[in-house]
DNA sequence: ACTAATAGGTTCATAAAATAAACTCAATGA
DNA sequence: TCATTGAGTTTATTTTATGAACCTATTAGT
C-alpha cells in the first residue's frame, strides 16, 4: 500500500494519519497550538525545510485544518490559524505530550506543565468514556465493525489488544 | 532538523514522534491493538514494504513499545506483543480514532464502534483533566516551560492556541 | 540612491527513504 | 519432489526530503 492510499480505507485512524500522520505535520501543529502562526515562525522554530512546510501546510489548508489569512496588504503577508477542525486536534496532541511525559521525561519533569485554568491545577491528559465519564483502560473495551452482523471475541488468553465483542 | 534529531528536543511531543510519528508507525500499532501480531499478519494487512515494517518493529522493540517472543521453535517463529508502555499508546490511538469519526465519517457512521464494558455503552475518547476530572479544552489552558521563570501569557485576541500563564 | 532585511514562498540539485520484487533459511505437508 | 509458510534480508528503482539559492514586494538604514 502507497501512503496516498490510506486516505480510502474505511478506518477512522487510517483517514486521520492520512491528513497528520506523516513526519512533521504534528509538529508543526504542536507549534500551531503554542501560537505560532507565521510561515518563517514555523520554519524557523522547527528548521524543517521550506519546500516541506510549504507543502504540509498547504494540505492542511486543503483539509480544514488550518486556515490562511492576510494579516497585512504591501506586500500580502499571510498567517496560519487552527480552524475549529483543527483545534480538535488537541486531545491527539495532548495524548502524545502525556505519553511523551510519562516515558521520556527527565529527572527535572516534564519540560512543559500545563495549567487547567477552571479547577487551578496543572493537569495531565486522562483519557475518559465520553458515556460514563470514567476513565478507560484497552482492557475494558471491546470493538465491534459496524459492516460484520456477526462479531467475534479473542480468548482471554489473548490480552494485550482490544477485544472484539 | 532532520527527522533523528527529534529525540534529543526537550519536547515530549518531538520525543514521541522521534518513536512513534513517522509514516507507517502508528498504523502498525493499530494492528497491534486490534489483535495482530505476527510479521506476516501486520504486513498482509496493511500491505506495507516488508523492509519498513521489519524497521518500525525494530524501532519498536528497541525503544520498548513492543517486545519480540519466539512463540515456537523448529523453526523459530516470532510474535509482537505491546508492552505496558505500549498499551499507553491507547489514549493516542482513541484521540486519532474521535477525530477520524468526528471529520471523516460517513452517513453510515463510524467504521469501528468502541464499546466500554464496564458501562455497558458504546463510547468515544474523551479528554479530561487528570485533577478535576472534567472535560477540557484549549481554550481553558495555559502552559508553561518548565525552564522559565518569568511566565508570559497571548493577549485574549489572538487565540486558537495553548495560553502561556 | 543604494543596500540590506523581512516575509512567504518556489526552484533545483543532491541525499535519504520507501517500494516492489526476488531471495534466504528452516521446516511441514502433499 | 515440489509447494507453502513465516520471518525476515537484499537489491534496483521510485518517491520524498533536504539545503541552498532564487524570486517578488516593501520598508528601513546610510
Amino acid at each position: 500500500m502507497k501512503w496516498q492510499e490510506l486516505a480510502s480505507q474505511e478506518c477512522s485512524i487510517a483517514r486521520t494519519l492520512a491528513v497528520i500522520g506523516d513526519r512533521w505535520t504534528l509538529m508543526i501543529l504542536r507549534d500551531l497550538f503554542l501560537g505560532a502562526s507565521r510561515f518563517e515562525e514555523i520554519q524557523r522554530s522547527l528548521n524543517i525545510s521550506r519546500t516541506v512546510l510549504a507543502e504540509r501546510l498547504n494540505l492542511l489548508e486543503t483539509e480544514g485544518v488550518v486556515r490562511r489569512l492576510a494579516y497585512q496588504q504591501k506586500p500580502t503577508r499571510y498567517k496560519y490559524k487552527l480552524t475549529p477542525k483543527g483545534i480538535d486536534l488537541y486531545p491527539v496532541l495532548m495524548a502524545l505530550v502525556h505519553w511523551g511525559d510519562q516515558h521520556y521525561a527527565t529527572e527535572v519533569g516534564p519540560p512543559v506543565i500545563h495549567h487547567h485554568q477552571r479547577c487551578g491545577h496543572d493537569f495531565s491528559a486522562m483519557l475518559t468514556c465520553s458515556e460514563c465519564g470514567e476513565p478507560v483502560s484497552p482492557y475494558e473495551t471491546t470493538v465491534r465493525f459496524a459492516s460484520e452482523a456477526i462479531t467475534a471475541r479473542l480468548p482471554d488468553t489473548d490480552r494485550g489488544g482490544m477485544n472484539r465483542g
